[in-house]
DNA sequence: TCAACGCATTGACTTTGCTCAATGAAGGCA
DNA sequence: TGCCTTCATTGAGCAAAGTCAATGCGTTGA
């Protein structure tokens, strides 16, 4: 994991947009306790349970968030993308695992001074608010996806979800003959994680999805989408 | 909708102990605003898209948390249970209907002086910010229950957090012969809604669970169980 | 009291998806 | 270059779950 040196602008608010409405100076502290962190494919940002005292934002990339069940086993419970922040404030540690899914890069903070941040302006803590609040919402969405009964129901979900959420991540759409192209950031195995599937079962579904005439599987981790 | 007189003393933190640590002062304003309201069974408590200018805390029974879908079928997307908080703040309308699914008791406040009393009461802003966190993991354990790939499992998970998260629902639980019972709350249907599967196979699950002896079905809507 | 209704259950059948096993395809490394 | 590992795909067989239809049961309401 790299930490690149700071640009002398305001770096924080450009990398998140949705801090743009806080007052100068306060801006002004976060870019002071910021670190901007890049990882690799597959690298791990923490393990649960881990004195992991960092919250932070994802500025470009996926995160993929999972779970360690008592036996062992992890478990996918979501994708992080631009935008989205982790980490808990004013509470017990993180329940989950984050790791990058694909090459990412993040903006991270120490959790006392950005506590301390938070404690002192009320616009930033209203900002981190409507985050948690549009998490929320954003759960519930996913929810009705999970709850699909059929495969193929809940993969179509979760491409529409792709679509829609994963706009601002780099790299991850293109056009190839005027269609939209989708790259899908993670293996199969973890596709059929999140929605409670066999990686065969997801495979099999892709096809049928193709043979539907709704997408095209160009690579594995990559389909062109028809119809939208 | 009936809406009950309120006490004079401190009705609101009696009713939702996370608010015990509001100073004195915001807890008598919160009381000043707040209202009482009773609903039966399947009243409504608002359509998704409505001008719903409500915020407020489950006291008791559960709401049903839905969304509807432009073709116009509703889906269950959660319940809430006591010590829960519906409603936005700062923020657009709600994206969900709510209704009661058994007799509820709630807490009602109006969002704007609501958000104006949040606004001046960084004890309070703190803890709802820590009620949306809690929310959130919980959102994403029930993630995990939502992926499990067999409705047998995803039904024995929604047992398992009704037993975990529906403790202080009164009249849910008792004992029988020595054993807990838990009672269902909500329909055949509205479960298998919840699961993602039908109401035929939710009703064989059960079946399935009691032949294996993990539970006895002593009506429909009350359970034995076996072992915890 | 009886009919009508809503809901849970059961049965028979079909489809879907899981399991196990084998084959292909792509990328890393000697 | 060629091997090896990892991942996606495919096939066959079986178990799970969806579908359609019918039955039972308790409650409501005339």
């Amino acid at each position: 994991m790299s930490v690149v040196p700071k640009k002398t602008g305001t770096c924080v608010s450009s990398m998140i947009p949705e801090l743009a409405h806080v007052p100068e100076d306060i801006l002004a502290e976060l870019n002071q306790i910021c670190q901007v962190r890049k990882l690799d494919a597959g690298q791990v940002l923490t393990d649960a349970g881990d004195a992991f005292d960092t919250v932070g934002f994802v500025t470009d990339g996926i995160l993929r968030m999972q779970k360690t069940l008592p036996d062992g086993r992890q478990h996918v419970v979501g994708l992080l993308v631009p935008g989205d922040m982790f980490g808990r404030v004013f509470d017990g540690p993180m329940q989950f695992a984050l790791e990058a899914a694909i090459e990412s890069t993040l903006l991270t903070f120490r959790r006392g001074p950005f506590e301390a941040l938070l404690s002192r302006s009320p616009a930033l803590d209203r900002i981190i608010l409507l985050q948690f609040l549009t998490e929320i919402d954003r759960s519930r969405d996913w929810m009705i996806v999970l709850s699909n009964p059929r495969v193929r129901g809940r993969l179509a979900g979760f491409l529409l979800t792709l679509c829609s959420r994963f706009q601002t991540v780099e790299n991850l759409f293109g056009t190839m003959n005027g269609r939209l192209t989708v790259r899908i950031p993670i293996s199969r195995a973890d596709v059929a994680h999140l929605l409670g599937a066999r990686p065969e079962s997801i495979s099999r579904a892709f096809h049928a999805l193709a043979d539907d005439g709704l997408l095209e599987i160009i690579r594995p981790d990559l389909v062109a989408i028809d119809s939208l």
